[in-house]
This record gives C-alpha cells, structure tokens and sequence, in this order.
DNA sequence: TGTACATCAGTGAACGCGCGTTCACTGATGTAC
DNA sequence: TGTACATCAGTGAACGCGCGTTCACTGATGTAC
C-alpha cells in the first residue's frame, strides 16, 4: 500500500524537493557532474545517508530535475508558440515571455542549457527526449498555422526545430544579461528579434522556391 | 632568456601536449569540473606533482584546451562560409565540412559544446570570446557577398551569430549520430541542410520587408 | 674541448580532507483488531 | 478509544579511498669561462 497521502508521505515529499531546490541552487556555479551528495544533503540540513530514502544516486536526481526544470519551460513554450495577432507582434511577445521565464526560473533554464550537453549521459537523454517532445509540439502548432499551407511534416519539424533551438539560445543569452543591466538586455531583444523575423521572412517565403522546399 | 628551444623545452612542450591530449580523452565521458588532476597525469604516465610545471589548477588547462580546439575549428569556419558556387551547392558543401570536421575532431567539438555553457567560468568566458571572434569573422565574410548589398553592420552580425550558432547545433548533431549510422548521418545533414536554407531564403527577401529590416 | 656551476622538469613521500557507501539504530507514524 | 506490532524517514559512527597540494630531492640539460 504506497498511500500518497498521510503525515509521512508528506513530510517525505518535502524533504525530496528541498533535496531537488538545494541542488539546483548549487548547481548555479557548477555542474552536475562535479555535485557531491554530502553537498546537497549539507544544504537541505540533512545527514548525507537519508539521500538514499529519495535517490539512488546524484545523477537520478539530476534526472528529476530535468522533468521539474522542463515542466516550467512547458507552458512557456506553449504559449510562445500560440499564434496571437501578426508575425512581428508574435516575434515581440515571445521573446519578453522567454525574458520573463528566464527572470522567474534562472536556475531552472542555467541547469538545461548547461546539462543539455554536460557530462552526464542519463541527464543528458533526459533533457534531448523533453526537448524532442518540445518540438514535436511545436510542430503540431505551426501546423494549424495559416502560413503552413502546403508545407510537409519534415518541414515543419525543421521549422520546429530551429524555432526551439533559438528560444534556447535566446534564453541563455538572456541569463548573461542580469535583470539590472537594461542596456544588455535590449541587445539580446533586439538581436533575437531580427534573427526570428529572418527566420519568419525565410519561412513566407520557403514555397516560393522550388529548389529549396524540394528534395535533394 | 626563456629560449624557445633546446632540448629541455622541446621535452616540456611535449609533456604539456600529452597532459591537453590525455585531458580531452578523458573529457569524453565527463565534464571539466569533474576532471582530476591525478586522473591527468596517471593517463600520462607521469608524477602528480608535474602537473603544476605545465599549468596551475584543471581550470588553467581548460582554458589553453579552448584555443586549441577552437584553433581547429577555426580553418572550417573561414572554408565553410568563403563564397564559391550558387546558395544551395555551398550549403550542402559547408555541411560536409562540417561532417568531415566533426570525425576529424570528435573531441574538440564534444569538449566545445560541454564547456560552452559548463561549469568553470574561465572556460565559458575563453569559449565565448572566441566565438565572438568568429562571428565577427563570419561577418566580415558575409559583408563581401553580393547577396549582403544594403545590409547595415548590426544586421550582418545577427545573421552571422545565426550562421555559427547554427555551426555548432550541426556539428552537436553529427557527434551523436556516429559515423557508421549512415542513415542518422543523412537524416542529420538534410535537417541541417533545410534550416540553412530557410535561413538564406530569409536573407535573400530581408529587404523586402520594411518592417522586417527596420528598427523597432 | 673541458670544467664548474645554475637551471628546472619530473620524483616520491607525506599531509589533511571530504567523499560515497555500509550498517545497525531510533522514534514518529501507520495499521489491525 | 486503546493496545500491540509494523513500517520506514532520518541518524550517526565507521570504513576505505582518491583527491589536491607541500616539500626537499635528483639528475639531465644549459651556460659561462
């Protein structure tokens, strides 16, 4: 009987995600890889052994912080991608709403851009398949999209991928640029919106040529 | 007099060579901040204590680590974007370099890619003042190109920040899909293929749009 | 060419330290009757 | 409601181990004369 509710349960709850809060703040100055348990356990105000009563080791509880980290870029990218008024004014919108999940969850967005490639391998795929999920959602949006008209699914998931890809660029440009530093901050705006309007130019304009929608 | 040669500096500059291979071997499996020292210099074969001859902490061989690795990529960049043939056939021609770098290399782009956004500041820093040079680089070389005519300097340097980064995911891709997947390989190149061609038929019609080239 | 001294890359012993993991335990919470 | 037993999150001592760093050293190479 694994009741999931009860004095215990909760309290067993809490524990892990101070143990999951306390990593992902010490993961601000370094990575996964080079996390010590006792670290993290010292943090939470716990002895090192009660770790093994939530994970079985570090790089499991990487893995739960990839599921937590991703699950709050989830609704973002959502909404990022719902169409809503014209190109430039989507362009706009989604970039202060990547601006403002970066302000909200720093140490959430740190952890992926940094882990996404990190030395840890089960991290690592935890992060690539989330992603691929990201993707493939945003493709199923863009395909109810007017100006995806005749375009094929591969081209959709390559649309969805670069558009992906760039909101992950954006927002570890962002991270570098600290909330206080205004000037900073209009640069990677500035920057991330005229790489998605050429981004966008290319796409009104990908039926238009033959030889680049085509096969090879 | 710190003479450049003899005997005694052609063995120290050989040790420190052994001490970055033997560093970036090991860095296939793991990132630089769990790198160990002893670790280093066990798959070198010398004392522990040697290490400090030929740099002061991990951290100091990772940064000298980055001008080698990016010195290697820095030829590819400079090939891949020299103008020569029609759009379509130089990007099919810049992705096969691209390929061929990454097999030449694996390492070099593996520990790029890890340490790009990792946990030792020195590092990140080296790897994005060098990044910055290329796109500068690559700026300049679009700046050439007919197709660049009335394009101000802000709008060449984004392009070319989406041009390297671009370079970069590419290359990611190549080093997990292993060189004998032939059919990953080629799903790869076209995915890659299909973005730089949006991309340039977004840079071909950009001056098209008013809105799209204007400020905000 | 030969000699006397300086340099310095690499050695090996030693250090204190924090690590991950084991184990038997404690005591609050949960369950059965 | 009360009692007797089971569960299990968290404890604390103990372990062996590899780490980074120090130090005085060795012996080949370099330099001056």
């Amino acid at each position: 009987m694994s009741h999931t509710s009860g004095i215990r349960q909760a309290q067993k709850q809490k524990t892990r995600q101070a143990l999951l809060d306390a990593a992902l703040e010490l993961l601000e100055g370094q990575s996964l890889s080079s996390l010590g348990l006792r670290e993290v356990t010292r943090a939470v105000g716990i002895a090192p052994t009660a770790f093994y009563r939530h994970f079985r080791s570090i790089e499991d509880l990487g893995v739960a912080l990839v599921e937590q980290a991703l699950g709050s870029l989830h609704p973002m990218i959502r909404t990022t991608v719902t169409p809503a008024g014209d190109g430039p004014e989507r362009i706009a919108r989604a970039i202060e709403l990547i601006a403002g999940h970066v302000d909200a969850y720093p140490a959430h967005v740190r952890f992926i851009a940094r882990e996404r490639h990190g030395g840890v391998r089960p991290v690592r795929e935890a992060i690539q398949r989330q992603l691929a999920r990201f993707t493939a959602e945003v493709g199923e949006a863009l395909a109810g999209d007017a100006e995806s008209a005749g375009w094929s699914e591969e081209d959709l998931l390559m649309l969805a991928q670069l558009y992906v890809d760039q909101m992950l660029i954006t927002a570890s440009l962002f991270l570098e640029a600290p909330a206080g530093a205004a000037a900073a901050r209009e640069r990677v705006s500035r920057l991330a919106e005229r790489q998605l309007r050429l981004i966008h130019v290319g796409r009104r304009h990908w039926l238009d040529e033959p030889d680049a929608a085509g096969g090879r």
